[in-house]
DNA sequence: CCTTGACTTAGAGCGCACTCTAACCTGTAT
DNA sequence: ATACAGGTTAGAGTGCGCTCTAAGTCAAGG
């Protein structure tokens, strides 16, 4: 597989592939004559990964440590193991946080539906604007 | 309330507080004697919903297109309130993302572990390597 | 033969969101 | 009086993660 397929099939363009490898975060793979890079399908797998830690909010540096330790073989097991807890309880954590984020915002939204409602003259029952908790609609 | 003071109450540091008010994010507040900046503490309830709409991903553009509305004053809340919600489904979109990438972490980390325990002779049950489904090596 | 298109490199440029510097000013405490 | 802690400005610099340019090589098709 060329450069140019494992752009399409991966997702990223041959930019950063080539960036990537520059950085170390993909392999330098054999070449095929005329010096163009020959990528073995397994490499998808790896892109993939990667591609999960950059949505989870992994940065750049911290696959590259990851990366390391995987071209080190099964002996950096463990350690690679203790990263991707840690990252994985960030990612928890931020999961957590956008969520209550989501219920604020919810009851804000909800908060402009009211008052759209009273413009409208749908407001029969002339409370207070209601402590409308969260739930929107 | 002096810029040192808000940028303590809303952990925003004083050069992000001056580059907010340069990009229109925060308003051109009066200043006291000698030209310092004087908020009022309700600035506080506009801070903390800028930091979440950061939290939740919002760049500057899409603060910045909310707080041009809301300075047209109650005319343009439904328009807020659109904006509000295209926001919101995109945080949800992101966070079932978010799940999914936790999910296959989870796996690989089960991985590691199962790996972990085979390589101390924990494995009394001698099956086949157990089906690890993320693992890596 | 010649064009087309995909590849190669080193290195420059970009968009974002700050973050800081330099030079200056002002109010308060000693 | 003087030092010091804060504030002011315009504008430069930073770190991240790409993204692109320029100039060149190569293989296949018309």
């Amino acid at each position: 597989m060329k450069i140019g397929e494992l752009a399409k099939r991966s997702g990223l363009t041959a930019y950063t592939i080539r960036y990537y490898e520059r950085i170390g975060l993909l392999p330098r793979v054999s070449r095929g004559r005329s010096n163009q890079r020959d990528y073995d399908a397994s490499i998808l797998n790896w892109t993939e990964f990667l591609h999960r830690l950059k949505t989870t909010g992994m940065p750049i540096r911290g696959m590259l440590q990851y990366a390391k330790l995987r071209e080190r073989g099964p002996a950096s097991e463990m350690e690679r193991c203790r990263l991707l807890e840690e990252h994985r309880d960030r990612v928890r954590a931020h999961v957590a946080e956008l969520q209550s984020c989501l219920s604020v915002l919810d009851e804000k939204i909800a908060g402009y539906a009211a008052a759209h409602r009273m413009e409208n003259g749908h407001d029969r029952t002339r409370n207070k604007p209601a402590r409308r908790k969260a739930a929107a609609r």
